[in-house]
DNA sequence: ATTAGCACTCGCAAGTGGAGAGTGCTAAAA
DNA sequence: TTTTAGCACTCTCCACTTGCGAGTGCTAAT
């Protein structure tokens, strides 16, 4: 692809990123006057056509960019714009602000993304079953003095290595006392501390591992509540906001376009699933339109990243947009805010 | 107000419900048959108009029920639907899976509501000011040996006698040692257990009450970390479900119409302010129209009730749909579904 | 290789007209 | 006095037409 090309492309993106309508030969040469004529740019349009990175919505209307343009704009023509010190401040601020501890970290984080990108910004919870144990403790809960029938209960508080924290009421059998619960959560810090849930799930599975642990102290009780305190679901949670910001979308503005969107949107699990598939790789990523394997999702990119914690990969944060969408600045805030938040959770935690 | 009044009402509402069309004389008369033609039928609707229960959206078309209209009909036409025994079953099978524990029978709760009634359910968490603390528990987090400059933390666990779980990290000053805080937990729980949280603010506020209670045990770092630990922010959580509901309502199909009240929606503290206001009359309640004085929910009616504890109001739960909803079915549902709730917490609780 | 000019195409908005639905009014019937 | 039938009138909605503007592709000249 020569000089000419990509500066025509260019321009048709940039062009029809500010108006949502197809962008004609005349326009670019008034607007990016470029030292040639309309009937040049036409040319290169074809050719450029040819190639599919633009096309026409009908016979005599402007161009406009393809899936594939986009692609090639944003994998190899544009550049990152850089943030005003002011927009990083504002970042920084809202991001670090955590009275409220890691889950109020993240609502803000999510709604700093949108408001500062007039998109859609979410951020996805850390995945547990890869945390680490930090501690474990059990906080019996005297089931209060309707004495019979009611079976104990324990309140069983898991911190992670991460800082998250996860509570969990779990029944408890009659036949252990406030004693033998004391003991268990002793035993269970002891060996337990140290690796991931998962790895933890997987021995309180195996009765023989278990009997290792406990030793001669291991009873059907033991086993049950020991399973029990660890069944967690884990289900990664999805903060989400600025959906709204869609409405000012010109190509949003038919309800058939916005409604798939928002009932995808609202099937949070199923958004869980779409955005936390492509982690192995880091850094940005920018999924466009249809590549998002999605009803609702056709019309609209996905640009994310992922945050971590001592090296590690916590969760996902990113910001859903039109397919037309400022990809130079979104890809430069999404960047940064995920710098931001991995930074607040390696001072604090 | 006459009988055929009253019957020409129900017939225009009712109708007027399932088309959210005008209701023209003749179709009540071939939908309805009441004994009389259509003309007196419009004689009838031209009274109803005059007192303002219907109107008319232009001079010929039929007639559409006014808020006022909705308001008499609600207070002393309708009568309730009763729900059939597997919707009844539906709703108590997916409330009462407490697995989760709170936040996910909330959380289920709210996506019953809204996938039964086909409108918007939601949950508001109680209160957290008024609960009463049924337990406090403190865990030294041995901040990993960065050793210098990094301060302690403590994470703070609340029961709440509600079943509420809150957690809270703490920061300590340093000269407080893992003793110190296992005595400031031991006499917290003596003295505070059974008090509502916003009177363990005002304590904690308050110097000469916190002498009193530590004794000679106070310092200045003591001092702070109570302060600390009670200093929740105290925000009332919304679980919302179903918004896209709204799509498939035949008056919110333009965009300018439904865009408002999901831009609302998206605020969800506003929404928590909204609906929480009205608690002190417990029981249904029904807000027609534009008497939710909230930009976006002029064309809304919510149908609300709130769940108890004990007896003790915790928290609302209630449906918005449009005006034009089908009030009995939905107040049954939202009634039945408080129920519910209730007992699901004064059981497992 | 580039440009100017021209004929052609298409979408969009405004305008037109007829069909349909529903009303209010009046005069007759119960 | 209440109810009914009939009629003229009004208004929306839909389909259709038309003119305008924007933009193209092609061709011939530079």
């Amino acid at each position: 692809m020569d000089f000419r090309k990509r500066e025509v492309l260019e321009a048709i993106i940039e062009c029809y990123n500010q108006t949502a309508a197809p962008v004609g030969s005349r326009t670019i040469e008034r607007r990016y006057g470029m030292g040639v004529s309309a009937a040049t740019i036409r040319n290169t349009m074809a050719d450029l056509e040819e190639l599919g990175y633009v096309t026409q919505p009908h016979p005599s209307a402007g161009r406009v960019p393809t899936e594939i343009g986009y692609r090639v704009y944003v994998d190899s023509l544009m550049e990152a714009e850089e943030l005003s010190n002011k927009e990083k401040l504002l970042i920084q601020e809202r991001c670090a602000s955590l009275d409220g501890g890691f889950e109020h970290v993240i609502e803000q984080t999510s709604k700093i993304l949108s408001e500062i990108s007039h998109y859609i910004g979410f951020v996805l919870t850390p995945e547990l079953s890869e945390s680490i144990l930090r501690r474990l403790e059990l906080i019996p809960i005297d089931g209060d003095d309707d004495n019979s029938k009611h079976q104990g209960k324990v309140l069983a508080v898991l911190l992670m290595a991460s800082g998250v924290v996860k509570n969990h009421i779990v029944p408890v059998s009659k036949d252990l006392t406030d004693q033998d619960i004391r003991r268990i959560s002793r035993i269970l810090n002891e060996k337990l501390v140290g690796l991931s849930l998962q790895r933890i799930q997987q021995i309180s599975q195996d009765t023989a591992h278990l009997k290792a642990i406990f030793d001669t102290y291991l009873s059907d009780s033991v086993v049950a509540f020991t399973r029990n305190t660890f069944s967690l679901n884990q289900e990664i949670h999805i903060y989400l906001d600025g959906a709204s910001n869609f409405f000012s979308q010109p190509e949003f503005l038919q309800v058939d376009k916005i409604e798939p969107l928002f009932r995808l949107l609202e099937q949070k699990e199923r958004i869980a699933g779409l955005l936390s598939l492509p982690q192995p790789t880091s850094g940005i990523q920018v999924v466009i339109g249809s590549e998002n394997n999605y009803e609702g999702m056709e019309m609209c990119s996905v640009v994310h990243s992922c945050y971590t914690s001592r090296g590690d990969v916590m969760g996902t944060i990113g910001v859903i947009g039109p397919t037309r969408m400022q990809y130079p600045r979104i890809v430069s805030i999404v960047d940064f805010t995920a710098q931001v938040m991995s930074q607040v959770f390696e001072h604090t935690l």
